[in-house]
DNA sequence: TTATAAATATTGTATGCCCTATATAATTAA
DNA sequence: TTAATTATATAGGGCATACAATATTTATAA
């Protein structure tokens, strides 16, 4: 049980997995590969298929089968839900990304 | 009980007082007033005090009693938190903010 | 002086993020 | 065919964020 920072940055994974899905179509391996490089480390799989499995729940990614790959994609509720979130995001965090 | 978003932006509060004080001394009540605005809706006191209590037990924020206020600052090492935070927030997120 | 407001604080509850550990199924390589 | 790899998945837990409700202290107004 390693001693987690005082700062630890946790947060949106759900929203970054919309952001990812919006540019392509990816499975939860490749998306715990490309958030956990901006990360500075790949998440695990603990992590990354809950988060998926509740985003299916709420149907804002949906997914298709793919030999062992299940290709996600972000559908039409995920698109609105994502457009929301970053709207507040900017207005959250535009000023500490500039300064 | 109103129902949680399914894309709730939590995260990086410590992260966002820390910034604040960076700028300004400020008072629990403030910071719950800015950071609240900029999330739209102000933080409540349950939120905002304990996480000025344990910044301040791991020594990253100072304050000073000032009439029924207690005035916050950045102390050395929350200055240097904030430093290392901010690159990995930056490399995490500065792609979302420009798209 | 007394009432009100401002600011701080705690308790209790809920939930998302994220890990380790473990497991299973499908594909590929030996 | 068997072994290794790839991808998915769950269980169990720690911790930060966040709310509502309640309480206390200090300053200000009536």
């Amino acid at each position: 049980m390693t001693r987690r920072k005082v700062i630890d940055l946790r947060g949106f994974l759900s929203f970054q997995i919309l952001h990812e899905l919006k540019r392509k179509r990816l499975c939860g391996d490749e998306l715990a590969e490309i958030i956990g490089r901006k990360k500075s480390s790949k998440l695990t799989p603990g992590t990354i298929y809950p988060a998926l499995k509740k985003l299916r729940h709420n149907k804002l990614v949906a997914f298709k089968q793919e030999g062992r790959k299940k290709l996600y994609t972000l559908a039409p509720n995920g698109e609105k839900e994502y457009i929301r979130a970053k709207k507040l995001f900017r207005k959250a965090f535009t000023d500490l990304l500039k300064s």
